[in-house]
DNA sequence: AATATTTTCGAACATTTGTTTGTACTGCGA
DNA sequence: TCGCAGTACAAACAAATGTTCGAAAATATT
């Protein structure tokens, strides 16, 4: 008997489809133009018949003001997640240790987060941009860079290197051999050459994060 | 360096709860009269920090049109501590739909998964750069931004939009108004100027991800 | 102390919005 | 045919609401 199965039920079902996907109610002409109805006046009728029969509650002369008793049953739409992306944590270092070549995970400075089939295999880890040494090639202060640990590189890589022992250094490897070329991405600083022994590469940037 | 936490945490838990006992956003007036503030102006620019930052979403001149983007957790504002690193995945996005300004997560290319301390709060998708036009600002072809997806923005800020129903393109806001203006961060290119109606705004540039 | 910056207020305005009223139109049974 | 109940429409109105503007007050910064 109580069977309007037309505009009745459109209009509930726009209400949960406009509560999920907006966060709050329509209002009275929002209903009527998205079942098809020329007239706020029309809509009030099923509003009333909806309240009667406990579907919604509603705050007289209050925009929006009408709550879904049934919350959504027609929802996660597409929310189900699948196949998940395996993370990587790469910590953030502060410094590394200048040693022998081998990364030193020292002052934990945080941690990126990042898809495995972002950086690849291996071990990672993160530091922060300082100077403008590299602008060229869009990496600029304060940005991240990624760099998987390893302690050799093939020219023209970007590299995370150390020279005579001083902080680590993100830079173009231009020349190996006897004597090692470091190249800037910036006109206004010099290439860096060196003694083999002189450098030592503690990985190869592998990404780039930048946060606004 | 963004800490308000008397009225604007008040406003934000105020909203949690209201949304949370009646279904339904408040008023600014509601708003108001709950934290303490005897003018509605009062509550519209906290209303307006806390959609900067992504806490909520609204639509302007609606009533109550007003969306939580993470309606249980209310800590998050008070600069919060994060030790666990909570991982967010974010859609790669083909094209944007140019719609009413509504992104549509259409051709979902894959996915970037980043801490949330990355890119805050908010529902956020990611896009290929395409052309050279802001490697000025060190975002080159390839790279991948990402945006929170909002509808408005302030000046200064790289936004993600579309003009004339165009495909998205990312610019940096230089003017609002009856006139919009959109800056490309390259001399090559000249600026964008354009009706405020035939600019959308799809999201706001929060970060960027390069991969080499 | 002097100067910015932020926050708050009051008032006014344009718009949105729920509601009411009166009028058609339809299908249905007596 | 005549009511009758349900539905739909247009117009209009009063109230609610978001927004803007200028100024005052509070707070931070120099």
């Amino acid at each position: 008997m109580n069977l309007k199965p037309s505009k009745r039920q459109q209009i509930f079902e726009f209400l949960c489809d406009f509560q999920n996907q907006y966060g709050y109610p329509p209002t009275v002409r929002e209903i009527a133009s998205a079942v098809g109805l020329a007239s706020p006046a029309s809509v009030q009728v099923h509003l009333r018949s909806l309240e009667r029969d406990g579907f919604i509650e509603r705050d007289p002369n209050k925009p929006r003001a009408l709550k879904l008793n049934q919350p959504t049953k027609l929802s996660q739409l597409s929310e189900s997640v699948g196949e998940q992306s395996e993370t990587v944590t790469i910590p953030i270092l502060g410094r590394v240790a200048a040693g022998t070549g081998v990364v030193a995970f020292e002052d934990r400075d945080g941690d990126l987060v990042l898809s495995r089939d972002m950086v690849g295999n291996g071990d990672h880890f993160a530091l922060k941009v300082r100077g403008d040494s590299m602008v060229e090639m869009g990496i600029f202060e304060n940005d991240w860079v990624v760099a998987r640990a390893q302690k050799v590189a093939e020219v023209g890589e970007v590299v995370i290197c150390g020279i005579f022992g001083d902080e680590a250094t993100v830079k173009i490897l231009s020349k190996l051999g006897e004597e090692v070329e470091l190249l800037p991405a910036n006109k206004n600083y010099q290439p860096i050459r060196a003694n083999h022994e002189e450098v030592s590469i503690f990985g190869k940037v592998v990404a780039l994060v930048r946060s606004f």
